[in-house]
DNA sequence: TCTGGGGTCCTCTGCCCT
DNA sequence: TCTGAGGGCAGAGGACCC
């Protein structure tokens, strides 16, 4: 990697509050919050205004209610904020085509291509806040250095700063010179870098290592064994800013998965079963309107005392189908232990791989009865109807149609990606 | 405080095979 | 035929990220 100043982290401040600010502007100056209303939500996002009073992402809602009763609690609206956020995408493609989305509101951006139509990094940083701002009213904050982990920890420093008397702009961009990364990095907290979370951040704490520079002074084998090899490695490396991960567009999905937290515990199994088709339906809906199929399924179970277990079934051959996949996850939810009543359950598929059109002919002629290749006779139909009810979904959405196990449950319907982001709804 | 959902990656364990 | 070592793999759990 070249010592140029050509790595721009991205990242939106407050983004689906700032979103929900700015298609009601009466909530302007307001604390609003962003996330799951129901008694197990958790804050997805929140205006500066709640940030003020101690309200953070990830805090449980009840807790964020607490600190601030005069918030306007949001459930949000995911499909509002991916429209915003391909919008944010045409804002950066006008600067640079390398681009690394890291989530709706964040992305990497390589401009080592972009200095002859719009000047150094600095002043290209600039340009995407000037376009953000007047394209989608709403602002963002950017870092620029050699490397990812740099430009990230200096986008974090570009961000406004919530004060009880209101919201104290940031610098907007933070550029960190080559000859300066020690100096910004050292200071930092641990949990700073990336990979050292709430459990790392606590071990490390447990012998003395506080800063980013503790890390550095330790012997990188001590580290490792603290840690682990891979992690030691990596966190050694970072905090003498060596990182040279590149900026990779377009990264290909490796799992796709869809889980929910109950607003009770359920010890029901008969309506445990009924969940798991509706997920099943909602993934392998997912996975064929990517085009993918995958070998591992996987059942996610959540106990009342939040300990998790996972089932998971590796297949012969690829699953895309509802009816597959609802059999494998049924037999692997038939294996598990609900006695204790389940929290949270989830299916999920991976080691995916693209679809292609022979494969799907072949198993269309092999998929016959209850999904035995090896079964005399005809094909039953299934993945003709999965054909069906993908083009009824795409014309009429996602709760049009859906397994008859479901319709006979009054309070089951056919849920789209983000329905329940962040908890069950009040 | 009482902890979401969709992901990725790493580590450990047990089993099977050589 | 038995035994132990070691590699590969599947399954499970956990930490982390946004």
């Amino acid at each position: 990697m070249s010592a140029a100043l050509d790595i721009l982290h991205v990242d939106m401040d407050a983004f689906f509050a700032a979103v929900e600010v700015l298609d009601d502007p009466s909530l302007k100056g307001l604390p609003v919050i962003v996330g799951g209303t129901g008694v197990r939500g958790v804050v997805a996002s929140c205006s500066y205004e709640a940030r003020a009073v101690g309200v953070r992402s990830a805090m449980p809602m009840g807790e964020a209610r607490r600190r601030c009763p005069k918030a306007v609690v949001l459930a949000g609206r995911h499909s509002r904020y991916g429209e915003v956020s391909r919008q944010l995408n045409e804002v950066f493609e006008f600067f640079t085509p390398l681009i690394e989305p890291i989530s709706l509101d964040e992305a990497f951006l390589d401009v080592s291509g972009s200095h002859r139509l719009f000047g150094d990094s600095e002043a290209i940083g600039e340009a995407i806040r000037a376009r953000v701002s007047t394209v989608l009213h709403l602002s963002c904050s950017v870092g620029i250095a050699r490397c990812k982990l740099l430009a990230k920890l200096a986008s974090k420093a570009a961000k406004p700063v919530a004060s009880p008397k209101g919201p104290h702009p940031g610098p907007g961009v933070v550029v960190v010179p080559v000859s300066e990364e020690l100096q910004f990095l050292h200071p930092r907290p641990v949990s700073h870098l990336w990979g050292v979370g709430p459990r790392t951040a606590e071990r490390l704490a447990r012998y003395g290592i506080a800063t980013i520079g503790d890390l550095a002074s330790i012997d990188p084998s001590y580290l490792s064994r603290l840690v682990g090899p891979s992690l030691g490695a990596q966190l050694y490396d970072f905090a003498w800013a060596r990182d040279d991960r590149p900026v990779v567009p377009g990264r290909a999905v490796k799992s796709v998965s869809h889980e929910e937290t109950f607003p009770t515990d359920v010890h029901d199994p008969e309506r445990l079963r009924l969940e798991v088709v509706r997920m099943a339906d909602s993934v392998s809906s997912r996975l064929r309107a990517g085009h993918l199929q995958g070998r591992i399924v996987t059942l996610k179970l959540r106990y009342g005392d939040f300990t998790t277990i996972t089932r998971s079934h590796s297949s012969s051959r690829p699953v895309a189908s509802t009816a597959e996949l609802v059999k494998i996850s049924s037999a692997l939810f038939s294996s598990a232990d609900i006695r204790p009543g389940v929290r949270l359950l989830g299916v999920g598929v991976s080691s995916l791989e693209e679809r292609t059109t022979a494969v799907a002919e072949q198993l269309v002629l092999w998929d016959i009865g209850d999904g035995d290749p090896n079964a005399p006779g005809g094909r039953d139909g299934r993945r003709e109807l999965d054909v069906v009810v993908d083009a009824i979904r795409q014309r009429y959405g996602a709760a049009s149609v859906g397994p008859a196990a479901l319709v006979a449950d009054s309070g089951l319907r056919v849920k789209q990606i983000g329905d329940s982001q962040w908890g069950p709804s009040a």
